[in-house]
RNA sequence: CGGGAUGUGGCUCAGCCUGGUAGAGCGCUGCGUUCGGGACGCAGAAGCCGGAGGUUCGAAUCCUCUCAUCCCGACCA
């Protein structure tokens, strides 16, 4: 392809609407543009990139067993009421009527549309297991869309789904995604990581996220250095050291804690360590307040204590007014001592006594404190965040944290659709049964931006060879000399047959210009020709990953390419 | 849905406080000079100042409403 005639409106300047460095980037290349909050027209650079990225997802998925279909974006609303989504899905579900007033709604996910396709199709164990999958756009109204391709209301996604007839092959079709998605990142040549994820309240089945690794990404990945233990932040487990003998405690007493209402500001006031003071929060579980108990210098993690109490509808702080209400005390001075709520603590604080906490009364905290003699706990369990510094569940080694996206996910679904939509099969037995599910989805589009979030530069886009819109950028500097542009055009044609694809920048343009946009695109490679190379025999060379520079000879140019063209892929970590 | 901010040529922004009939840089068109890391000169094209209403002799500027976008939060199988 000739950049000469390509559309690749790059831009100098940021536009005022990219809040983060992928956004930016995928504008000022030239990739994508806005059409309407969280909706993005794919330039033909963007395109590519990502049809690059949807081919390997669909090797992977192909090579994997996997069946590749595509389903409606329009979806019935009867379909969502029989599954019971169509009450419970929200505003995220984009819904509007026909002409007919049939209701209807555009597909955020395809659970519905897959079973009931399989539940008319399917009727022997003899057909599964069956693994079908679509690579489609899907639409979600966001409540609030945001960071470009990264949070979108339209984007494309992978979605695939499995049916088993018993568990041990549902288990199978898991693993056997979860390997898939393991070969697809590295393909890539993403740096990623599969963590294990919550599963929600579906529970008893298992799920991973696969996390591409980016210091802006929104979640943080709780990792072991030492062994494979990965785990999403709101999933990791925080151990505590196995209890030593608790020491006796003294009677509890209420001392005045003027003015004190947060952990900081009672340590300080006491002149003790925040890890002296247990933490009590307020929170309303359908409608009804319970306590969480957590030591001072610790966060609760929500998403344990919401498992934990099985909470239907919502978890949420209680407001002041209700902290009033429950404890008879304003906020900051709530605690589990005479409280009449249901009291859960973290198993951290049943493994010490002699405690500070809140008082349940204004300017009061009480001293020497012990859980189980002073105070009635429903029970000690895990509930705080994973922190710095804290030893991995499995081996022992200290955790680290890092952050990341979440580009993927696999999850097993159990029976939740097949028995909603009554999706059976007659077994060996000729006893009818429900097919066990599972669900597999890749962010497309937003692995996309994910690469570029990982992979960039002061210059621009970093991208890894299998993702680049083009895997070399072949820069004429003299577009307007007939030998360059002959030199040009044969190495072109002799890169092009190899299979390799190459955009030639023929532009009349100054040289900065050129350079400027093969940065900004981040072609990984560079080939330069210009009057000063030629004039010594030599093509110029530009490693875009590492910047750095070298020459190939133009004589027996294309061999000397491909071994140096290795080396940079091996760079990247690929083969 | 709450909180905050912003809407002025294609892009980034100034002008608004203190009303007087719209500017800069980049980009774009033409000509000339340049030509190895986003050149320079000259000449141009391009904006009913997000929209509606109001105040005023006069509104980009003041007031009211509205729409849109962005950020924070809530939300995210």
């Amino acid at each position: 392809m000739r950049l000469s005639r390509y559309y690749a409106p790059t831009l100098k300047e940021t536009p005022a609407e990219a809040e983060v460095i992928s956004h930016q980037l995928l504008l000022r290349a030239g990739m994508i543009r806005k059409l309407t909050a969280g909706i993005y027209t794919y330039l033909p650079l963007g395109l590519r990139a990502l049809n690059n990225v949807a081919n390997i997802v669909r090797e992977e998925m192909d090579r994997a067993g996997a069946l590749e279909i595509l389903m409606p974006a329009v979806q019935p609303a009867d379909l969502w009421k029989e599954s019971g989504r169509w009450d419970f899905y929200g505003r995220e579900l984009l819904r509007f009527v026909d002409r007919h007033d049939r209701e209807s709604c555009l597909g955020p996910t395809h659970e519905e549309v897959v079973t009931d396709l399989v539940r008319h199709e399917i009727r022997s164990y003899r057909q599964l297991p069956v693994n079908l999958y679509q690579i489609q756009t899907k639409f979600r109204d966001e409540i609030r869309p945001r960071f470009g391709l990264m949070r979108g209301r339209e984007f494309v996604m992978k979605d695939a789904y499995s049916f088993d007839k018993d568990d041990a092959g549902a288990d199978a079709s898991y693993w056997a995604m979860y390997e898939a998605y393991a070969r697809i990142f590295t393909r890539l040549g993403l740096k990623f990581r599969a963590v294990s994820a919550d599963s929600g309240a579906i529970g008893g089945s298992f799920s991973h996220e696969f996390m591409v690794l980016a210091d802006t990404g929104e979640d943080t990945i709780v990792a072991c250095p030492d062994c494979d233990y990965g785990a999403n932040l709101e999933k990791a487990e925080a151990v505590c050291p196995s209890a030593g003998a608790i020491p006796a405690c003294p009677p509890a007493e209420q001392i005045a804690t003027p003015g004190s209402h947060t952990v900081e500001e009672v340590a300080a006031f006491l002149k003790v360590a925040p890890a002296a003071v247990v933490k009590t929060l307020l929170y309303i579980a359908d409608g009804k307040p319970v306590a969480a108990l957590v030591r001072g210098d610790r966060e609760l993690n929500e998403i344990k204590l919401k498992n934990l109490l099985a909470a239907k509808e919502d978890l949420r702080l209680a407001t002041p007014e209700e902290v009033v209400a429950a404890t008879g005390a304003p906020v900051g001075f709530a605690g589990p001592v005479g409280l009449t709520l249901p009291i859960y603590a973290d198993r951290e604080l049943a493994l010490a006594s002699d405690w500070i906490v809140g008082a349940n009364a204004a300017d009061a905290h009480m001293l020497h404190v012990d859980l189980g003699r002073d105070a009635t706990i429903v029970s000690f369990t895990d509930l705080r965040e994973v922190a710095p510094g804290d030893p991995c569940p499995k081996c022992g080694a200290t955790l680290t944290f890092t952050k990341g996206i979440e580009v993927g996910h696999v999850f097993k679904l159990g029976l939740k659709y097949s028995e909603a939509l009554n999706a059976t099969f007659l077994d060996e037995a000729g006893k009818e049964q429900f097919m066990i599910m599972g669900c597999y989805g890749i962010g497309v589009s937003r692995i996309v931006a994910s690469c570029i979030e990982q992979n960039n530069d002061a210059s621009g886009i970093v991208f890894p060879p299998p993702i680049a819109p083009f895997e070399v950028a072949l820069i004429n500097l003299s577009p307007k000399d007939e030998i360059a542009t002959a030199k040009a055009d044969e190495i072109y044609a002799a890169l092009t047959k190899a299979g390799i694809q190459v955009l030639l920048d023929d532009r009349d343009e100054r040289p900065g210009v050129k350079f400027k946009d093969a940065d900004l695109i981040g072609f990984p490679i560079q080939l330069t020709l210009g009057g000063k190379g030629l004039a010594r025999g030599i093509v110029e060379t530009k490693d875009r990953r590492i910047s750095l520079k070298g020459e190939l000879p133009l004589d027996g140019f294309f061999e000397a390419f491909m071994t140096w063209r290795d080396t940079v892929r091996q760079g990247w970590g690929l083969e």
